[in-house]
DNA sequence: ACGACACTGAACCGATTGGTGCAATGACGA
DNA sequence: TCGTCATTGCACCAATCGGTTCAGTGTCGT
């Protein structure tokens, strides 16, 4: 029906923000350190805006934290650590090893007998 | 360079394919049993063809593997793992405890040292 | 053979994405 | 104060996304 209520929640965030490998470039940029968006936008061969628009993207999503200082914004790993996003995908790996396992039918056939 | 570097198109369709709560909960639905596309359907309040749409996606990135059986068409999970999805987040991880420890500085001096 | 059923293809829609260029803004250095 | 420098806001663009409707296509049950 109508699925507006929250049309991003904070996983729908991250891993869209993950979706893109030059924001998985810029994170791994920042694990070794602090840079401005200038510093940032140099390897990619990308404008200042376009950079802009990825690290508000990587902010929104916890990922990034970032302060202006002076003429410039300094960049730097956020507060988010990912553990919901790892959580999920270890959630996902256990369906899978019992798919792996072949209980598929058995599980199919227990629907019902629980929540 | 680094083993994180896997190739960065399947880890964005399989990210991308993430980034959506009802692609998530089909995932879900699916470690539970095979279904098919209007069981899928259904729970959601979707039209065939939009959830037709969103396994193609969840298939693209290897998420689901399906089968035309007669009239309906047989979803289940498909061969991938998650395991690149998982690592890259693990890396990330590691970055990020590295800033926790406030070792930013040392480790932009020590960079090309690394493994 | 016929009708109901499950899905698919195509066209369409509004919103978002990933990018650009250009004009401002605001801080730095001489 | 003046020019330069780093970033930002705005408008714009083409492509993709998440969803719909409508008109098929092919299969099943009787």
């Amino acid at each position: 029906m109508v699925n507006h209520m929250v049309q991003h929640d904070t996983l729908d965030r991250i891993y869209s923000a993950l979706a893109d490998s030059t924001r998985r470039d810029i994170l791994t940029r920042l694990g070794e350190g602090p840079a401005s968006i200038g510093e940032l936008a140099e390897p990619h061969g990308m404008t200042l805006t376009g950079m802009t628009k990825h690290v508000r993207v990587l902010e929104d999503a916890g990922l990034v934290r970032t302060e202006k200082v002076g003429r410039s914004r300094q960049c730097r790993l956020g507060e988010e650590r990912l553990d919901d996003a790892m959580a999920w995908i270890s959630f996902y790996q256990r369906l899978w090893e019992r798919r792996l396992d072949g209980l598929e039918a058995f599980f199919t056939l227990q629907r019902g007998t629980e929540e």
